[in-house]
DNA sequence: ATGGACATATTTCGATTCGATATATGTTGG
DNA sequence: CCAACATATATCGAATCGAAATATGTCCAT
């Protein structure tokens, strides 16, 4: 979603500085379905104000830069849901990882190891970050969301789990090279 | 993973033009963890030449336009090696979908039982494409990325079949307007 | 106590990517 | 016969990304 619709739901939990939104943005939910950095997010407040979508007042703190504190308009919100209501675009998903994988062939077996390992590692901690994030009081739509991803990143772990050797096993091994100390291995 | 590294892994399979590099990768299995357009390819293929990792001649046809015909050059090929070894970029992944699902009690509830049924009928398509595409005489390393996007799809695919009411349910449902025909509704 | 890491807060900038369009031509189907 | 689609490349504005610049304050460890 384009980062001015972004803003305008963060917003609607309440008002907000820039960094703030960005923070919100890049921590959970937010954050296993859209992304954004601060060079969108500056110029998409710029756009909604200029829009009339949201307003803001500068807010003068001592001890800490100044703020703009952001509040999403009633055209705004009119504006977001309008948004919602086109079909939305297609997922897009980029995965390195599985592209790595995909010319597995061509690395050695000890670089995928390390690859999926760390992969069964990251969707282990994703994991469990979800489950532990009291899912039973969230509104019913969050709720749906946080389930879906759960379910989607289980049966990921599951099977990279269950095929971690297999895929190792596909890459390159190469010949050793001559070996060294062909006797006494440990013999000291 | 960016253009230039994507042409790369496709000349691999043998030298393409811009526009036939553009075709392999919008279509499977590189359509499902990598994208880009033409404003990237051509570009990259530009650079990739600069560089001397691709070579190319130029191909007079008639009856067509003339084409810039690729090839990965050795150097190349270790280049492409040496892009794979770094630790892999983490996974990019944004859906206009979930976000709708997200933001559902501001939505009518009949919206969101159409976005749903249309992402439950993408799924069945993606997957009844996917086991079809004769897995069995892939090599290891694509089959194992096909069988974890099958795994994946198939999580999601079921998750939403066993949610679907409940999310609509989530959706706003406007009092209906004064009722129309109270009565005789199908009579006769 | 002083230096380093980190947090708050916004702006800017180059590089990349996106998506659409321009250009040119041929085939295929209704 | 015309529209739609396929082949083929180039280009352009807009959006986005990622990083750094700027400014200030806290907290922790040496």
């Amino acid at each position: 979603m384009d980062s001015k619709t972004l803003c305008l739901a963060v917003l609607l939990n309440g008002e907000a500085s820039g960094y703030e939104i960005k923070k919100t943005l890049e921590s959970a939910p937010f954050s296993h379905f859209q992304e954004t950095s601060f060079g969108s997010i500056y110029p998409a407040l710029t756009r909604l104000t200029d829009d009339g979508l949201v307003s803001f007042h500068e807010m003068a703190q001592d001890k800490r830069p100044d703020k703009k504190v952001y509040s999403i308009t009633e055209k705004g919100r009119q504006a977001l849901v309008d948004t919602l209501l086109i079909e939305p675009a297609p997922d897009r998903y980029r995965s390195d990882f599985l592209f790595v994988l995909f010319m597995g062939q061509l690395l050695p077996a000890v670089h995928l190891a390390r690859v999926v390992d760390r992969r069964i590692a990251y969707y282990e901690e994703q994991i469990a970050q979800m489950e532990s994030c009291g899912e039973a009081c969230m509104p019913a739509s969050p709720s749906f969301v946080h389930g879906f991803g759960l379910a989607v990143y289980r049966a990921a772990l599951d099977y990279l789990k269950r095929h971690r050797d297999g895929i190792v096993a596909s890459g390159d091994h190469p010949a050793p090279a001559a070996p060294s100390l062909p006797d006494r291995m440990v013999a000291e």
